[in-house]
DNA sequence: GAAGCTACATACGGTAGCGTATGGCAAGTG
DNA sequence: CACTTGCCATACGCTACCGTATGTAGCTTC
C-alpha cells in the first residue's frame, strides 16, 4: 500500500490506452491509431480497449481532450511571469522533439474534422494572444504587437513542418527561438518610429 | 492516322488515373488513394487499374513524379523575367487553391517516406533560392538575402498550413503576398544600414 | 473471317481492422 | 463459501481493401 493516491494498478487504465495512442499518432498519424495495434503494443487483446473505451472515436475523443487539456493548462498559467519566461516557455514547449511530430499530426487531424479545426483554432489563438502580450510587454504598440503576432505564429507553423520532416533542418540549422529573434528584431526596426 | 498527336482516346489513360489519384490524395490526403475507390470514380473497375498500372505503389511513384516534374517545370523557366514577374508566379502558384491542399498532403506524405522528403527537400531548396535571388535583385546584400529567404519560405509554409485548416484565415484575411510582403518590408528596414 | 490485341469486367483468395457476444478467472463482499 | 464485479481473452461476422486469374467485347490486321 503506498501512499493515498490509488496505489494499486493490478491492470490497465484507460490512460494507458491514451499514452499508447498519443505515441502512434504523434508517429505516424490518425490513420495508425488502430484499436488491435495497440492491444498488441499492449500486451492485451482488443477485449480489454473494449471495456475502456465505447469505440475508437470514443477513444480519438479523449485523446483530444487531453492534449486540450494540456495545451490550456500552461497557457492559461497567468502568474506574473515576466515576458521573457513566458516567451520562453513558448519557444521551448513548441520546439520540444516530443510535441513537434504531435502538433502536426494534429493539424491533420484537424483538416479532415471541422470539430478538430475548431478546438485547434482556439488554442491557436491563445497562443497569438500570448506572442502579442510579449510584444507589447517588449515595446510594441498594441495594434503592431498584434499584426505581427500573426507573423510570429506563421514562423512558428512553418518552422514546425519543416523541423519535422527534415532531420537536418532540425539538428544542424538554427534553432525556433533564433529565427522568431531575427523576425521580431526586424519588426521592432522597421516600425521603430511609432514603438518606442 | 490522325495529325501528330495521339488524338484517339476511346479508353481511360493513365492521365486519368493520376488525376483522379491526385484529387482524392489533395482532398482526403495519401491513405484515401484507394485503388478500389479510384475505379467508381472513374466508373470502372480495377481491372482498368492493373492494366495501366503495375500496383498502387506505381500509380504513387508516377503521381510523385508528375508533381515534381510541374514544380520543376516552372521553376527552371530561367526566362529573364523581372525580379516582380517572377515574384508574383510563386506567390500566386502557393497560394493557389487547388495547389494548397496538394502540397499540404505532400509534405504529411514526405513525413512517412525518406524518398519522398528528399525530393520535396529538392524543390524546397529551388524555391528558397529563387525567394533569394528576388531579394538580391530588390537591393538586399547576398548574405542578408539568403537569411531571409528562409523566413520568407517559413512564413510561407505556415500560411499554407493555416490557410488549409481555417477557411475564415484563408478568404477574410490578408493574403499571402501581404505578409510576406510585411516581413520583407521590415527585414529591408532592419538591415537597412547593410542594404543599400 | 479467323486470329490477335486492347482495355476492360468478374470472380477469387487473402489481410487488416471494427465492433459484438460470450466465456473465464481472480479479487472482493456478504 | 456462494455470489458478484472488474478486467480481460477468444471467437465471430462484417467491411474495405489488395493483387491475381481469367473471361470477353470490340477493334484491327492480314
Amino acid at each position: 500500500m503506498a501512499s493515498a493516491a490509488p496505489s494499486r494498478s493490478p491492470s490497465l487504465h484507460p490512460i494507458d490506452w491514451l499514452k499508447a495512442a498519443l505515441t502512434r499518432f504523434a508517429d505516424h498519424g490518425l490513420d495508425a491509431v488502430r484499436v488491435e495495434v495497440l492491444a498488441r503494443d499492449l500486451g492485451v487483446s482488443k477485449g480489454s480497449f473494449y471495456w475502456h473505451f465505447r469505440d475508437r472515436q470514443d477513444l480519438l475523443d479523449k485523446m483530444l481532450g487531453l492534449w486540450e487539456e494540456d495545451e490550456l493548462g500552461w497557457l492559461d498559467v497567468e502568474d506574473g511571469a515576466s515576458a521573457a519566461t513566458r516567451w520562453a516557455r513558448l519557444v521551448a514547449r513548441t520546439a520540444d522533439p516530443d510535441n513537434l511530430r504531435r502538433e502536426v499530426a494534429l493539424r491533420s487531424w484537424a483538416r479532415q474534422d471541422e470539430r478538430v479545426s475548431s478546438r485547434v483554432a482556439t488554442i491557436e489563438r491563445k497562443k497569438a494572444a500570448l506572442i502579442a502580450a510579449v510584444l507589447r510587454d517588449v515595446g510594441f504598440l498594441p495594434p503592431v504587437a498584434q499584426e505581427w503576432s500573426e507573423v510570429v505564429l506563421l514562423v512558428s507553423l512553418g518552422w514546425v513542418d519543416r523541423a519535422t520532416r527534415d532531420r537536418a533542418f532540425h539538428v544542424a540549422s538554427r534553432g525556433l527561438g533564433e529565427f522568431l529573434s531575427e523576425v521580431i528584431l526586424a519588426a521592432s526596426a522597421g516600425s521603430s518610429s511609432q514603438n518606442r
